[in-house]
DNA sequence: TAGATTGTTAATCGATTAACAATC
DNA sequence: TAGATTGTTAATCGATTAACAATC
């Protein structure tokens, strides 16, 4: 069984990273054969109708009656996540959250292959760190189109952040993980995921005083 | 001014966020005296509708026909978002993600003061680093009495996580930032909010191929 | 066949937006 | 006063859930 885009309507956002827990869920799941909407929203915490209704929106993956092949939907799943193949991605900004993100084993685990850093800072420039090679700048373009590079992390500080995308969107890079404090603007086509430690911070200093 | 609980509704999750990015556009906007909630909208990105319907559901901040003071709206700001105070915080899990939380700037910038680090490891066990000690688990609830230690960040490994929530439940924590991915049991009364890196690559991967 | 479970429709729920009376 | 802008109501939009015919 093979995930074609064709039937694609309009996905709520909600329902992509539940697609990733549904994924996982099987990758833990003892179920060997089969596997039912019920059974995978007890091991994701979600319920069965919301497990059958986003997996519909990509069309029909299981069997009436009986459930759906766990090896059919784990392939249909990495399709329709791109994770069925390797990213070549570039990091940009050599600081303690890039280094610590280079570090990060989930990375590569993912199939997210981290194959260049990037920072202006003279001491860092030129240093190999966990076997990832650290440009200057102005070598992106080089690299990018060598290795099509379609994706890149950006862990800037905010202030240097627009202009490394500008700069990003230029060699053709297509998805963006931007972890500055800073609304960024990237032309239609280019697709950009905040996640921002900041207002994550405040967010559960909320939660701990409101009840 | 002063931001009184009563006026609470139930808030929508979104909300939240966006409450920190008004707070950040108050601190950037050459607005001395009055904004609007037409000029936070364009600041942030959002709407003025959605600007005054999310300040409403706290209470009546702002004068027909004149705006907010953004004097008055910052205060209310920071007490909403528990941020007009300092919050001791305990990091468990002393990995590269760890370090990397312990190094990065912007928790003490935040008022989230990381006063004690925790690891198993023998190793790390003593260190200091960035003027923070490193102590063994078991010495946790020592040091959450001592310091009202209200809050954690956990950076350890999925397979030993809610082992190491349950703990801090048990010292009184009562608000977690998540990095580990797992799903977590917490009693009621205990926030915990997840920040899970493979998921938001995995999200990032799905927008890069869908159009 | 009888029991199980999907995919989808309709109903519900919740959040956002538009519109405007109230008010400065 | 006239113009501006809030706070809130009603309308709209979008996502989730319940229910069930179709199907194995």
């Amino acid at each position: 069984m093979t995930f074609t885009e064709q039937h694609e309507r309009r996905i709520p956002q909600r329902t992509i990273p539940r697609l990733s827990h549904y994924y996982r869920a099987l990758l833990e799941s003892r179920e060997v054969q089969l596997i039912s909407s019920e059974t995978i929203a007890e091991l994701t915490g979600y319920t069965a109708a919301q497990v059958r209704r986003d997996l519909a929106y990509f069309g029909q993956f299981g069997t009436p009656g009986r459930g759906y092949s766990v090896e059919d939907l784990k392939k249909v799943l990495l399709q329709i996540l791109g994770i069925d193949h390797q990213w070549n991605v570039a990091l940009i900004g050599m600081g303690n959250l890039g280094l610590a993100l280079l570090r990060y084993r989930g990375f590569h685990e993912q199939g997210f292959n981290i194959i260049a850093g990037f920072d202006n800072d003279p001491r860092k420039v030129g240093q190999m760190i966990e076997g990832v090679k650290v440009h200057q700048m102005d070598e992106l373009a080089e690299y990018a189109k060598r290795d099509q590079i379609r994706m890149a992390v950006v862990t800037v500080p905010a202030s240097a952040a627009q202009a490394v995308v500008d700069q990003l969107v230029g060699v053709g890079v297509k998805a963006i993980l931007n972890f500055a404090p800073v609304r960024l603007q990237v032309p239609g086509g280019v697709k950009i995921h905040n996640i921002d430690l900041a207002i994550e911070l405040e967010r559960l200093s909320f939660l701990a005083i409101h009840k």
